[in-house]
DNA sequence: TTATTAATTAATAATTGTTATCCAATAATA
DNA sequence: TATTATTGGATAACAATTATTAATTAATAA
């Protein structure tokens, strides 16, 4: 896909969801579609502050959530307000409530033979990997206002 | 393992990697072990309080942070200090340095066919699920200092 | 044991990342 | 056009983390 194609789904996107299409989102979005080193919202605010001097970082935080929330953009994790510490060092898994921030270990040695694609270790030194199978816990589940 | 070998192990630990076993350390040691929340800092300094009522909470995060460089305990995921957005919305997984906390797309089919274990799907919604494949990335080692 | 040095802790300040508030500006709708 | 809803900007507040520094404690060598 085009990278104009890309911005001419999401224009249509945002119609269908009812969001208007406003200078400062359409910024936004630009400076994410091509970008694959997983910005934080302050490396977007610098990229975008030549073209709108006048945005304020706390729009480009507003503006990333309600991306998310319509599914137009991703999180990498939803675990990333706060360290997490485990008392278990061997390697596991985890489920992860993407509302309350929830985690379960998931013990499962089938889990432990997954098949590294090669070009991961080139030239990195791979310490392990783990799995978050990301939910809506059954609690939040039930809070929801459906 | 019961919890008294867990701390036996720990104090022989500390004693052979050259770090004292203070009471403080101890104190953390003992109010994780047995914790499966994976809990915060905050968390931990709360149920630590009671017995010791001087305790800092930079005192928490100085010794949690000590016990995760000798592999004592571990942190669910290192993207905890931020959150980083992904103009990808399709399941994929990532390559993420320990270090530098760079992220590298891993977009391989294959990785998505793995057998979700029941248990998760009892209750739980389930939205998907990601890999992250801890390395020390080619750059960062370079750095390092043997 | 005591003196010396190194390691650890506590208190606190500073910084960073995020969210809330409030009002003005803009856009959608009647 | 008038009305209402949505959005954005400025700023304050809050939460999480890290840095600084001095006091305390522990380790080690006379
Ligand atoms: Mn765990
Ligand atoms: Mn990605
Ligand atoms: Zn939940
Ligand atoms: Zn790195």
């Amino acid at each position: 896909m085009t990278t104009q194609t890309a911005i001419d789904n999401f224009v249509n996107r945002c119609r269908t969801l009812g969001l208007s299409v406003t200078p400062q989102r359409l910024a936004i979005f630009k400076a994410l579609i091509d970008d694959h080193s997983h910005p934080r919202p302050e490396d977007i605010y610098k990229k975008i502050k030549a073209e709108h001097p006048t945005i304020s970082l706390a729009t480009i935080y507003k503006t990333l959530e309600t991306f998310e929330k319509h599914g137009i953009v991703s999180v990498v994790t939803h675990l990333h307000n706060t360290v997490r510490y485990d008392p278990i060092t061997e390697p596991h898994h985890h489920v992860v409530c993407v509302k309350c921030n929830k985690i379960i270990d998931v013990i499962d040695p089938s889990l432990n033979t997954i098949k590294v694609p090669e070009h991961i270790l080139q030239g990195n030194e791979l310490l392990g990997y783990s799995i978050h199978f990301n939910v809506i816990c059954s609690e939040c589940r039930l809070k929801e206002t459906n």
